[in-house]
DNA sequence: GGCAATAATTATGAATTCAAAATTAAAAAT
DNA sequence: ATTTTTAATTTTGAATTCATAATTATTGCC
């Protein structure tokens, strides 16, 4: 007996739930073409709601779609990469500098509180994960831009699509566990300036990692 | 004769741009129903392409739509204003601050014809507002990432939501070019840091303009 | 006349059908 | 055998059709 209760949202967001699923398990990679016969019967629907999703993705930066030729998994390059990542940095970093100023206290403990959970979940790669996400998201939600919040979860639907995770790197969920340390210490200090530098160190180390080779002019010279 | 060549994109992104211009004239307002049978029968087409179109428009933010009630044109309140300018504010200073760092002398010359148009336009509603798009839209293409560039379309066509436009109000064309002058002198003289400031405060003004009243909580008491 | 219940209409969401473009396969020619 | 041409197939884009939810109109009742 299946669970259908009577639709809360359209079909078309349910698919584009799942199309993201599958981009972000790797069941569907950079590059890939979207199958849409195929898609349409591993959902069993029609291929209304399934191009409607596809079009979604498409404003979200995750599908790129070609006329007559159909929609594929977007590829990013390096370029890409450090875009998105410079822009999540600036908003975030906004972001942070908003709570350190406006936050109350309960606020700032609940942020408290799962940075020790992120602490405690080192080991486990999973949960550090979701934690982390948590506690950003967390910062967001507080600085209380709705504007933002869909910006940025756009932006890091792409960063997502990297196939090297950062905090899948030997050594940087230590790190980022303590640069997450220093921004909660920010702002704990209520000093907008710190936290600010804080995210942003936090992001530009999670970039340095992300890249598999940094190529700089010096070193392609020095090589 | 109707000048129909084999169609170089989507007839929902036709169909996207129209309803933004209708929307822009004030054919279709903030917290109008679109209604679809009609919409299809003035564009002359089907109601697949225009409900895609509206999907499109839906993830921008300039419609939000409700199920098994149809999309509506969003209505942007007081803070949803503020939210998007400090967005904008935010990307597009630091957009200035990479160009202070890193155009070319020909592209500072470039901004620089831009902002003379600019000054000789300032009788001329329609023109001013032309070439001040036009300023800041090149300032976005020569810091040149392609990631903001699309956040910062996307915010401008909800910021073009509000009736109120900052440039129409008394005073403030001449304002903002004054404004302008001093990014322009910012950029030229190469100082992030002042660049950063310099389109801070334009857009500062810029907001202060749009909102009827400032309502503050000593102003209300006041009253 | 006002109100509740029910029927008719309208609008939305999704599936299906149709037309045309692109791709692939097959046939013909050199 | 290789290349070119043509035919078959597949796939996309868009129109149409269908089912159901929401709205409006109508009827019956007090």
């Amino acid at each position: 007996m299946t669970l259908d209760t009577l639709p809360r949202r359209a079909l078309y967001q349910d698919v584009a739930d799942a199309l993201r699923q599958q981009i972000f398990a790797g069941q569907l990679n950079p590059g890939d073409w979207l199958d849409e016969s195929r898609l349409t019967q591993d959902l069993g629907i029609s291929r209304t709601p399934l191009r409607e999703a596809i079009k979604l993705l498409a404003a979200e930066g995750l599908v790129t779609m070609k006329l007559r030729r159909g929609a594929y998994v977007t590829e990013t390059s390096e370029r890409d990469l450090r875009e998105v990542y410079h822009l999540l940095a600036l908003l975030e970093a906004d972001a942070a500098a908003t709570v350190a100023q406006t936050a109350t206290a309960t606020e700032l403990a609940g942020l408290q509180a799962l940075h020790r959970q992120l602490s405690q979940a080192s080991n486990d790669q999973e949960t550090f994960f979701r934690i982390n996400e948590a506690f950003h998201t967390r910062v967001l939600d507080i600085a209380n831009n709705r504007w933002r919040n869909q910006l940025v979860a756009d932006l890091r639907k792409v960063m997502k699509l990297n196939r090297h995770h950062s905090l899948l790197r030997s050594g940087r969920l230590r790190e980022s566990l303590a640069e997450h340390q220093a921004i909660v210490d920010a702002l704990m200090a209520r000093d907008p300036t710190q936290a600010t530098r804080a995210v942003q160190t936090h992001f530009a180390n999670g970039l340095r990692a992300a890249q598999p080779t940094v190529q700089t002019n010096d070193s392609a010279l020095a090589a």
